[in-house]
DNA sequence: GGCTATTGTTCATGCACATGAACAAAATGT
DNA sequence: ACATTTTGTTCATGTGCATGAACAATAGCC
């Protein structure tokens, strides 16, 4: 079930994100689509807490630092190491095609951390983004680092949707892929989930948390292409993570 | 009127920020005193939205990245000046006592950033807290950066409640407050809304935004020494911003 | 391996709250 | 200064959603 008001302050965050600058009460009802009563509501609340303030007296709304003093202490709990930004984009500049970083979100794979390539037609992948475990390159990475039992059980309930004509559609067709593509050790995405995007991953072990590394564009730049990329990422992952860190 | 789930996202942030460590959904539920099924349901539409995920499969829930992706675009609008926190700092080591940034926000002084005292009784602050304008030093400081009409309607609509013996109750008294207060160039907090909290607030005009300035203690240790704090914020201040940036 | 305690998930129902409408206050234009 | 538009605020009402209860799955224990 879906918690509306839960979801709206997540909205709101990603209008400021987007805007850079204050808001006013109308702006945001209009923006976002909310009753203007609704707004008035939503906005009384987030400010009474300190998460909103008024930087002009009627210049609009805005958030407060007390978000980032928050995050801070979330993230320095949980932090990806700065080698890995460095990674992708390392990957970005050998391959000049998009490179993320992912982690298991339930039965989906969340984009940790990501980089696009500067090339006009590309990936489009943005931290937060979510694709289903099954039909991905990278969710099939993340696959292959589980136990059998939880990936079965991942896989019995996954939803098996045909999203284009390559789209696998059974729990035992993608358990063969899985253990086929961690015998040679990588991982492809044949346009399964996104018409015309192809994708290599590779599974990343690290000392507190499993990932996936995916650099992924265009069949037609990616697909030809496949080993020297594989290639690419090895070396690199060597390059950025000292042997005890990978696993 | 409050938004119950927009409030309980931020419990739900403020948890993770204080306990920094992944939690199961039984674990918020007793935590927030929220309905197990209500977690359920909040949880779920976090994580479908990408913003939790569980960083081991079933090890429990995390915020994401996503967090702190949105927050930087936010915050790079609307930075506070590295200056003004070494500001901060430099008063602290100086004065001994907790230090403070304040903005308007609606009927409130916003506490934007904040250091505290080392010392064992201090005036505990942090980013995001909230204190009424009228019978705050901070807040007379604001208001007195405000024009007369809407310094006005903000003392019109305060609500006079009576804090502490010392409490200021009437808009004719708190402007007379701040009228004197104005003239000679410094606000004085006499323990009005907390016992015993005593503190000096200077008004700090900047190119994009009117803050104010706040040091404040225990009453014994800071009514003694006003003037020298004063002298000390206002050479504090000279020194961490240039002339082209004060008003 | 069976038994118990704990955690996760589903669902129907009553009521808190999101909403539209009506009003008040500001802003804008002439 | 007046009229018009836009924005902000209040409030009663009907309904979407939070909830408790019941069930399922998992973990813990001996």
């Amino acid at each position: 079930m879906n918690v509306k008001q839960a979801a709206n302050v997540l909205d709101l965050l990603e209008f400021f994100a987007q805007h850079q600058r204050p808001a006013s009460l109308a702006e945001l009802s209009r923006a976002l689509g909310w009753p203007r009563s609704s707004t008035f509501n939503l906005l009384g609340t987030l400010a009474a807490r300190g998460f909103l303030y008024e930087p002009r007296a009627r210049g609009g709304y805005y958030p407060t630092p007390l978000w980032t003093a928050l995050l801070r202490r979330i993230d320095s709990a949980d932090p990806l190491p700065a080698q890995l930004h460095k990674l992708l984009q390392a990957l970005v500049n050998e391959t000049n095609e998009t490179a993320v970083l992912a982690a298991v979100s339930g039965s989906n794979a969340l984009f940790v951390d990501a980089i696009e390539s500067p090339q006009a037609l590309r990936y489009a992948a943005q931290p937060g983004k979510v694709v289903p475990l099954h039909v991905t390159a990278t969710g099939r990475a993340l696959l292959s680092m589980m136990s059998a039992n939880d990936r079965a059980l991942v896989l019995k309930k996954a939803v098996y949707e045909r999203y284009t004509p390559t789209t696998l559609t059974s729990a035992d067709a993608v358990e063969q892929v899985i253990q086929q593509s961690a015998k040679r050790g990588w991982f492809e995405g044949k346009a399964e989930y996104s018409a015309d995007l192809g994708g290599v991953a590779l599974p990343l072990k690290l000392p507190h948390r499993d990932l996936a590394l995916l650099v992924a564009g265009p069949t037609s730049r990616v697909q030809p292409r496949i080993s020297a990329l594989v290639a690419v990422m090895r070396r690199e992952i060597a390059r950025h993570i000292t042997p005890g860190q990978s696993g």
